[in-house]
DNA sequence: TCGCAGGTAGAAC
DNA sequence: GTTCTACCTGCG
């Protein structure tokens, strides 16, 4: 099937948004498998051109797919407009020809962003995809070679650390002991993603974070343990589709201070409230743009 | 080797 | 309220 858009696909899964690792790429076909209705339906993606080519695998109509792909790609966004407000900002009139084509990647299961989210902080890309991709493979439910991200109350069950593995389990040897957290490298978060684990399986409810407005989803997720101002940000951006967050990190704050401020040195909650203030239902994309235009421009490396 | 990587928790001003 | 510091781990 045919999805006529603009977008930049490689651009929109390779740029490290916490809703959840890059899908497996061959040849400039990204594959997942995707939550539709309840059911579990493989999809295969490549763009041509303007075009989004795809198909689908499993218990779902052509409808249904098409819903869910624009939904996790953000297809319905109108980029051309988005171009448009940014110049007719003099402070990002530049950005758009850096990363034309990049879209939000949206969560297809927002307890996978949460938990990417809790492992993205204070970690690289690299590392924090890998431990979600090995969490996945340990002990989400595979279709053919992809695997779903395991429920809060799977994620519950599992051992925080090799020593807890080993205390409750039969084996002899502890250096046998790797069906755990921490051997999937996420250090000392395994600890809140156990108490994320608890708290979505039996005191929060994601369908009712959907319906809250942004102060009271913001304030709900910041209860979990891991979970601060940046990442409370991500998770309602990436997960929730809240698209007046702001996500305000180190980068972040360089680059509006760079931008709006004479690169004054100003606090990260004030970027984000300057960033919530100015750019309002725009700030997560201006966030997902500025983040990429430094990395693309070169701007990156200056404000080091 | 040692510092850093898209921050947070906990404690001290 | 705002500022300081330790922190798992893998990579350069």
């Amino acid at each position: 099937m045919i999805v006529e858009t603009p977008i930049d696909l490689e651009l929109t899964q390779l740029s490290g948004q916490t809703s959840q690792p890059p899908w497996y790429e061959v040849d400039g076909t990204f594959s997942n498998v995707v939550d539709v209705k309840g059911n579990s339906v493989i999809f295969n993606v490549k763009q041509s051109g303007d075009f989004l080519d795809f198909t689908y695998s499993g218990d779902a109509s052509d409808k249904q797919a098409i819903d869910k792909l624009s939904y996790i790609f953000d297809l319905d966004f109108d980029l051309d407009k988005f171009y448009r407000y940014l110049g007719n900002h003099a402070e990002l009139a530049e950005i758009p020809e850096f990363c034309s084509g990049l879209r939000l990647f949206l969560a297809d299961d927002p307890f996978e962003c949460i938990i990417s989210s809790i492992c993205s902080a204070n970690n690289s890309i690299k590392r924090w995809t890998k431990s979600i991709c090995q969490i996945k493979e340990n002990w989400g439910d595979r279709f053919g070679n992809y695997y779903t991200f395991p429920k809060s109350n799977d994620l519950l069950k599992v051992y925080l650390d090799d020593e807890g593995e080993f205390n409750s389990s039969d084996i002899q040897d502890i250096s046998m002991c790797t069906n755990n957290l921490k051997s999937c490298g996420v250090g000392y978060r395994a600890p809140y993603m156990r108490r994320a684990s608890e708290m979505f399986t039996d005191e929060i409810d994601l369908h009712e974070i959907f319906k809250m407005c942004y102060d009271e989803a913001f304030e709900t997720i910041l209860e979990v343990p891991g979970v601060g101002p940046k990442v409370a940000d991500c998770i309602l951006l990436y997960g929730f589709n809240f698209r007046e967050a702001f996500p305000s990190d180190v980068w972040i704050k360089r680059i509006v201070s760079h931008l709006y401020f004479e690169g004054k040195d100003i606090s990260v909650a004030k970027v984000r409230e300057f960033g919530m203030e100015e750019f309002g239902k725009n700030a997560g994309y201006v966030q997902l743009y500025m983040f990429h235009y430094a990395r693309m421009s070169g701007l990156m490396k200056k404000l080091k």
